[in-house]
DNA sequence: GGGACTAACTTTACCAATAAAGAAAGTGAG
DNA sequence: CTCACTTTCTTTATTGGTAAAGTTAGTCCC
């Protein structure tokens, strides 16, 4: 992009990786993030000479000079990440390699007249505890306006036109950064899971909704208002449900947690919850049927999915997951009936799921900032580099 | 991206944009192309030693100095586009502007023992009469899997791994560019249509079969291994007819010309072809009924799409739109009844439509490499770019 | 007609990154 | 031990682009 404006995108770049992966060579550094070796060579000799990086040991060599592979220096970077959902917040604070070091959970109610008061104050409360972080990112069931300023649409949480980014930066005095649930989950998975090694590949999440996220060319695509990957709203039934967006049939209404409880229900089950569905599956046939039924469902559609948008890898998320035995024999056979001839190789991963997973999708906001090389966190992502290369000692 | 590797990126940038446009000053080509004020004018003043521009008129001023209007000097650029369908191929010569010099049409048969080198001299001969121009752009029905190579997989044309773009330019001696033809579409609606002033759209395109084109970020999204947009082929029928690719219940096989053809049979209309049904729909309202029909599906799937991708516009194109009024009525009720709440406002526009179409998208994969910032189109692209710097005398 | 203002350009100093060439530090074959 | 080779890192000259501070040429208003 720029040529002097990038400020010190490169330097934290390098600080963020050596982060985030450990130890690498100069070379190594250069590979991973597309520089020249004389580039890195530079850089990090300033590093060096500003105390923040040092030489560690020498790895054998290939057949030549042997590779000197440099090593962080001092603390590493933190942050805090937050899920927002209509009954509790949870808080984790996330250091730059992933490393969870601690997580609060707290009630909270959105629609209470002061709900931003609320949110800022039980995240400073843990902000109290602990040293200066990088930043603090925040995820919620909906979509963001701007990303920037931080404005949050969000249904489910009554929520319209919210100033939370702004808010929080007022109380906090820290950069804060806000993202869909399921486009920071995509952006942790970049930071630390699949997104290493592939740069098309899609997540996808079940549980109370049903959601999507893309990631186009190594970027998570926002669309044009921030509304991308509402997965869950994808007809899939001419006379279905209700869903909580008003349209009639849409996946989520059919596949998320109210539509498999009903379904069980209208099967004679006397289930409330999908936990307890999940339970009576490993002995009731037609428990497993409403999975099973579910995974079809969601099988084909994320077949749809796949052809439009040809990914190399699928990640499945969420809290259904904890189920996805039984959606899997109806989804594997959908997809794989579904797809077009010559995608049907494609990767299909579910990965470990726990409560803290959407915070710390919420954190990787943050600490995936360093590497964000087109600059679309803007002004607060700049802020982040900042306290990234200052804090260093 | 680079610092010193652009080449005469920024510079063809300015020469194309200027070709496309016509005369600006140097302020708007600074905010057209994202760059200072400063790089303006240094670059334009060696394109102007360099005889390629030249200084118009002063526009009049708005409350400061005067503008002072920059306009092309010389020939601009011209491309070759090259349409292949199962049964004939189309060239169109287009000049930067977009103006159409030429067309040509010959048969074509794809599963001829040299296909290639049919192909190769088809284009050769209208080469053949015209001055040396920028490249050649061919768009197939299919995927092209390595974009700098030009390998094509297209089942239509019976093709697999067939070298095109490699054939093409050991005969022709020119920069060759391939692309699938709806994302060739989605091109030239960046370089020309909606693309100038927006920059996350979709092109869907009906007719014998139906495709979708993302534009994301103002780039075509090729997916992992650019075979992103295969819209036809997503799930909508669960017991649908058989599609080409093999699959039940395609969007394609149901809406798809052969689609609409064999759901007219079934109503009873002897028909044989889409135009003679769209020919009826004026007296009969079966044929009517039909057109109904296939545009509420595919309103339903589209408006599935945009919940997921979240495009600013949508434009509809292909030879099916000749028949749009008939699709609209099932359409637009459709995609207002499934879009969730808050995109119904989104604009679907239906652009002008005709034989050689197709062909000028392939010329605009030529005619926007200059703009191509990320480099994607390597290679050819650069090539493309020098021959634009040298042409002009 | 003379400031105050504004928008369009230009100049200058500087910066981030690169290519190209070379130095450093090993391996392995004869 | 020497020579050819490989890989890693460094140096140097150069490039493409920028920010910031002018300069130029108008309008508007008194």
């Amino acid at each position: 992009m720029a040529a002097t404006d990038r400020g010190d995108l490169t330097r934290t770049a390098i600080l963020a990786l050596l982060g985030t992966v450990g130890p690498l060579s100069r070379t190594e550094i250069a590979r991973e993030l597309d520089l020249s070796p004389a580039t890195v060579t530079q850089l990090t000799k300033a590093l060096m000479a500003a105390g923040m990086l040092e030489e560690l040991d020498l790895q054998p060599s290939r057949g030549g000079r042997p590779a000197q592979r440099l090593g962080l220096l001092g603390s590493a970077g933190r942050a805090l990440g937050v899920k927002v959902t209509a009954e509790h917040l949870v808080i984790v604070e996330v250091r730059l390699d992933g490393d969870v070091l601690g997580s609060w959970e707290t009630p909270f109610d959105p629609s209470s007249p002061d709900a931003l008061g609320d949110l800022s104050e039980a995240v400073a409360d843990v902000l109290g505890q602990m040293p200066p972080l990088l930043g603090v990112g925040v995820c919620v069931p909906g979509s963001v306006d701007d990303q920037a300023v931080g404005t949050v649409n969000a249904p489910t949480l009554g929520w319209q036109a919210m100033p939370v980014g702004d808010r929080l930066r007022r109380r906090l005095k820290l950069p804060v950064l806000l993202e869909n649930d399921v486009n920071a989950l995509a952006v942790a998975e970049r930071l630390y899971g699949r997104g290493r090694t592939h740069r098309d590949f899609l997540v996808l999440t079940i549980g109370r909704g049903v959601g999507a996220a893309i990631v186009a060319d190594g970027r998570v695509y926002r669309g044009a208002r921030g509304g991308a990957g509402e997965f869950g709203h994808v007809p899939v039934a001419v006379d279905g449900p209700l869903c909580g967006c008003g349209v009639y049939g849409c996946l989520e209404a059919v596949v998320g947690a109210a539509g498999l409880v009903a379904s069980a229900r209208e099967r004679g089950l006397h289930v409330t919850t999908v936990d307890e569905l999940g339970a009576l599956a490993s002995s009731d046939a037609t428990a497993r049927e409403v999975f099973t039924e579910a995974g079809t469902i969601l099988g084909r559609t994320t077949a749809g999915l796949i052809n439009v948008v040809d990914p190399e890898v699928v990640v499945v998320l969420g809290e259904g997951t904890a189920n996805w035995p039984y959606w899997q024999r109806g989804f594997d056979t959908a997809v794989r009936h579904q797809l077009m001839p010559g995608r049907r190789d494609i990767e299909i991963e579910v990965e470990s799921w726990d409560d803290t997973s959407w915070a710390q999708g919420a954190a990787a906001l943050v600490l995936a900032t360093p590497f964000d090389t087109e600059g679309a966190a803007g002004e607060q992502g700049r802020m982040v580099r900042a306290r990234l290369i200052g804090a260093t000692p």
